[in-house]
DNA sequence: CGGAAGATCCACT
DNA sequence: GTGGATCTTCCGA
């Protein structure tokens, strides 16, 4: 049984201290379109260790993605696309895969998703929390962070990650495999099958027996989730 | 047209 | 652990 690690690091393995970074820029190429033509929940464990690739304001901001849930459409209770519901916010959900999906909750957070499959079905991923990897002061600058910043402070949950790299509804429906564009998700070092952590998802306690559907991943043992592991 | 709830976060007890 | 912030969306009358 893994116990709550919140506060304790320093001897979490770590997969990522190993992994050698290329100096080229190519490292930062979206992944193709076809990545997201697939169902959310192959998706979904597939996009940790992928970077998050926004340019704002002439920067870039990179995170490596360490914790998504996959939203799987119409026969979902817990999607927005539940019953093929077409609204003026869930629009781009029935855009083909590739898409970003931005959405206002609580009146002043947002939600970043990537839309999956094809444009009948209404399934994305939501991009829970993120390691900041390039221009984490500025990440901690559009948070507001002061003083000593902990582990997932940053981007550990959906509303501070949009926060940290400026995600808001103007991002609603761009194209993330479009190497020109603002926001993009690049092939970095995905994590693999033994080191990813599966279970339900979080705050839809509405959703009837969709709440117990193991649609959360996470990189196992990873500092910057957003909440401790019960798993 | 009114009211409730929400894929959240933070401050406080 | 609890409550408040803040506002769009959705559903029922």
């Amino acid at each position: 049984m893994s116990e709550s690690f919140a506060g304790s690091t320093v001897d979490m393995p770590n997969v990522w201290t190993r992994a050698r970074v290329s100096s080229r820029s190519s490292q930062y190429e979206s992944l193709p379109g076809s990545f997201f033509t697939r169902s959310a929940r192959d998706v979904a464990p597939e996009l940790l260790g992928r970077l998050i690739v926004r340019m704002v304001k002439g920067r870039r901001l990179v995170l490596r993605i360490v914790e998504t849930e996959a939203y799987l459409g119409i026969a979902d209770r817990a999607s927005h696309a539940f019953g093929g519901r077409r609204t003026a916010r869930t629009e781009s959900l029935f855009l083909p895969g590739g898409h970003a999906y931005v959405y206002l909750i609580y009146g002043m957070y947002h939600c970043l998703n990537v839309v999956t499959g094809n444009e009948t079905d209404g399934e994305a991923v939501l991009i829970r929390a993120g390691e900041p990897v390039e221009g984490e002061s500025y990440m901690i600058r559009n948070r507001k962070l002061q003083g000593s910043v902990k582990p997932g402070a940053v981007a550990g949950g959906p509303g501070r990650l949009s926060d940290a790299i400026a995600v808001d509804l103007s991002l609603n429906r761009v194209r993330i495999d479009d190497n020109r564009g603002p926001l993009r998700i690049a092939a970095g070092e995905p994590t693999g099958r033994s080191d990813v952590a599966t279970g339900p998802r979080i705050g839809i306690d509405y959703a009837g027996e969709a709440m117990r559907w193991p649609l959360r991943f996470a990189v196992r043992g990873h500092a910057h989730v957003s909440r401790p592991y019960p798993w």
